[in-house]
DNA sequence: ACTGAACTACGAAAGACTTCGTACGTCATA
DNA sequence: TATGACGTACGAAGTCTTTCGTAGTTCAGT
């Protein structure tokens, strides 16, 4: 059971779907028009091949096809980031936070990163 | 000056070069082999595109050819992690770390990364 | 009913990555 | 010196992703 992993492109569009919810072709295109260009029948292309990927789901009822993510955000995210963590870091996640600590956290990142350790905790007890 | 970021065999590549130091064609062939089947001439040909990159340097001063990575590790992760961030989480590292809380850590990592922040917030106080 | 706008379907091409076959050179040794 | 093992160079093909053009359909407004 390996899971779809979605691709840049198909990402940015479920993202979309995700955000905005079910969507046109046009309605996507206007999203992701806002920051950068590419054209209507591209938009249009890439959510019949993820149909066919079984990454979103059509309504065809309408004249204009309304698409609607199949994948979760929470799970496809996870996702990602595990196959980032085997093929980058291959399965150390402390080498990953190494990394990311240093070049990427505020200050506030680390207190939120902080607060999400005792809750982590708190429910490794309970369990 | 944006860096070349190595495509998932590449970095294979550079992480055995990194382990064993310089090597042959061949002795990348028998490190990677341990894991995965490839041919000889693939890998051969991976360094030579690898050359034309400027991401290893090769000595070709005896008749096999010696690899010298010529990115630097750290460096290098970083900026595979800086990538990932921004086109899978929009460069929220909080975003990334949630899910890596959720799916990927064991206590000792917890407990390996409230040292980590700890060390952090020491070196910023002394800033 | 006609025209133009908007929609879908789909072929095809470009570029990146990976893979290998083949041609050819070199060197040790039988 | 002939042979086989081993080395490099490189073209080419297969796959994947992204991109778009074009053909054909539908629908609303004149």
């Amino acid at each position: 059971m390996t899971i779809n992993q979605p691709t840049d492109f198909e990402l940015e569009l479920l993202k979309v779907l995700w955000d905005r919810g079910p969507s046109t072709a046009r309605e996507a295109l206007k999203a992701i028009e806002a920051s950068r260009s590419v054209g209507y029948t591209t938009v249009l292309k890439m959510l019949q091949v993820m149909d066919k990927k079984g990454m979103v789901k059509v309504d065809r009822s309408r004249r204009s096809h309304v698409y609607e993510a199949a994948l979760q955000r929470s799970k496809t995210m996870s996702g990602l980031l595990s196959r980032f963590l085997d093929r980058t870091f291959d399965g150390a996640a402390e080498e990953l936070l190494i990394h990311l600590a240093e070049g990427e956290l505020s200050s506030e990142a680390l207190d939120d990163l902080e607060s999400r350790i005792a809750a982590l905790r708190a429910k490794e007890k309970r369990s």
